[in-house]
DNA sequence: TTGAAAGCGCTAACAC
DNA sequence: GTGTTAGCGCTTTCAA
């Protein structure tokens, strides 16, 4: 089965390393060797070890993806753009799962670094230090976390709360509340402080509730505290937290967006088949996670092999500037807002 | 910042084989140097080099997975188990996308066979002769499709399609129909000939719709063409499609279940949201995922290195049994069926 | 229990 | 334009 450079070349007739030109230079080689080559390779069905090729060049031809979780709807496309814009390059991609876990993320990201020629961390639990750490040790791309120094894809989601909440303020609402998601999500904050800061510049009351795993199960056991906090309406992390909601308001008998509205993040597919359909801001997963290979795969290119660079050759140049890009948000709206009810404060059930 | 072995060994004042022992097998070192070399290794952050490993062993621990759509959320749960099984062997999962069309699926699996452990055919769409020649090059296992010789995790949708037809024709509809996916797909096969198989057996009446694609776009294409037929009920491809289907019907002022019911295969989380909740068969694509890859890997395990075995050294025995194993799918009933109408039929509006 | 040496499949100077 | 040689980082006989 394991054919290797050695079989075409005594088929072809020529040495090893001429078969070796032809396939990583082949301007190199004779049109006729070439030919010979090729048909020999052909033949034997011969196809270039990568391993052996990444020993002696440094490079794998491949890249790690690290997500939080694969099932969660918010990743597929990103995944599936990742590894289309990779394909075109040649490279492979290498998918890992965190399951959420910090510790996971670190120890994942860190066992692939050495495997991989660079790797993409989508949505990132882990804290700054440990990141920039494992920038240390490979090519490195965020996608939907800011750390200085490391080239990173953001999804304008700040931009997004100000739409969302700015539309809920239209509707009449001045009680609004944020039911957030995992405390170490860049997301996270950056959704909170600009809910935050548009309720605080206009006078309106603002809570949050949580923090909540962004699952469905995570938005069940959110609803009863976002009943007390009395708000007419929220912005929820993502939509399966928001599915979550709109089943324990459900159950408890109150309507949406009639008592409640509620704009959430992602728009995955389920959130437009939901009753109501879930007012959303739409995420550019796929653009994101292209971009990011982009710009790894640039990054690779753009280095000296593996050998170090003769420091201070052209002269000290300023620090290289670090590739950040941010790519739009939009709302989306749907069925699950509408103007503020007459409120209805109860008495807590239990006192 | 590439620490190799001959840094750690130096820094442990001991041989390259000694530090190479210390990882590989630790029980044939003395304690006392074990520690020194891990302590060396700790100290430097030092990591074998797979590849570099893997050229002597014939290892790469790496597997890949060819699947049609990553973002098709019938996948990703898939993908998930299988990552998360193959982790626990310490292996990797490199993920590709076919985009549904079987040029690139042979062309992916092709290039992946020599550079992984082994392959998962997720789903394929090639030719029973194509797959068997891939075997040949790479230890295989496939997902929803069978292939003499060639194991395989099969979902048992024939089940899954005579509970949905039972369930159909016990609610008393007498025409039928299956609404097609991607004619490659065993899948798509089997559920069309079981229902059809479960209709003769009743003298339902039964007809085809289809092929289409397996997406929203491809049930909205066929819902004018699944009216034509005067079915009262339709088992469908899966939830995409009859998602689509969902659309195209309400647009037309069909009622779904009112003028028709629909049963449709996957169960996705959007299915549960539609209007009406979708009746789905529900596909165990977490557990097909990891048996897919326990399998493969005690296929890897079970293969004597690289090297030919010799032949006859234990007696002739019989061709080693090829794992097949077949996974239950569950009917789970919600709102997209009723008891059919009093039938109307309308004149084609272009006659 | 450890070291020495060969070599996995390939690429990259360098010579011819 | 092609062959020679060295060697990528590691494992694995084989001796000591």
């Amino acid at each position: 089965v394991a054919v290797t450079i050695r079989d075409v070349a005594s088929l072809a007739g020529v040495h090893i390393s001429t078969v070796s030109r032809t396939f990583s230079a082949p301007h190199l080689v004779n049109p006729d060797t070439r030919r010979r080559v090729q048909e020999a390779a052909t033949r034997l069905r011969y196809q270039p070890n990568r391993a052996a090729r990444g020993l002696i060049t440094g490079r794998t031809y491949q890249l790690a993806l690290v997500v939080a979780d694969i099932a969660n709807p918010f990743f597929p496309p990103m995944i599936k753009a990742a590894q289309s814009e990779a394909a075109r390059s040649d490279y492979a991609v290498l998918v890992a799962d965190t399951d959420e876990s910090p510790a996971a993320e670190q120890r994942l990201a860190r066992a692939l670094a050495r495997q991989v020629d660079g790797v993409v961390l989508a949505s990132p639990r882990t804290s700054d230090r440990l990141i920039r750490q494992l920038a240390e040790d490979t090519r490195l791309v965020l996608i939907n976390r800011a750390v200085a120094g490391i080239p990173a894809v953001l999804m304008d989601v700040a931009a997004g709360a100000r739409a969302a909440t700015g539309h809920l303020l239209d509707l009449g609402h001045r009680e609004l509340a944020y039911v957030a998601g995992p405390t170490a999500s860049w997301v996270n904050t950056q959704i909170r402080q600009a809910v935050a800061a548009a309720c605080r510049a206009t006078g309106a009351r603002f809570s949050v509730v949580g923090p909540n795993s962004p699952t469905i199960a995570g938005g069940g056991e959110a609803a009863p505290r976002l009943r007390e906090t009395g708000a007419t309406a929220a912005v929820v992390f993502n939509d399966l937290v928001a599915l979550g909601l709109l089943d324990g308001l459900a159950a408890a008998g109150v309507s949406v967006p009639g008592q409640l509205s509620l704009i959430s993040y992602d728009d995955i597919l389920a959130a437009a088949y939901a009753t109501p359909p879930l007012s959303t801001v739409a995420m550019p997963t796929r653009l994101a996670g292209q971009l990011a290979v982009e710009t790894l795969l640039r990054l690779i290119d753009g280095t000296t092999s593996t050998r170090p660079r003769t420091p201070g050759a052209m002269g000290d140049s300023a620090a290289p500037a670090v590739t950040r890009t941010t790519v739009p948000t939009e709302l989306i709206l749907r069925g699950s807002t509408a103007p503020p009810a007459v409120r209805i404060r109860r008495a807590p059930a239990n006192h």
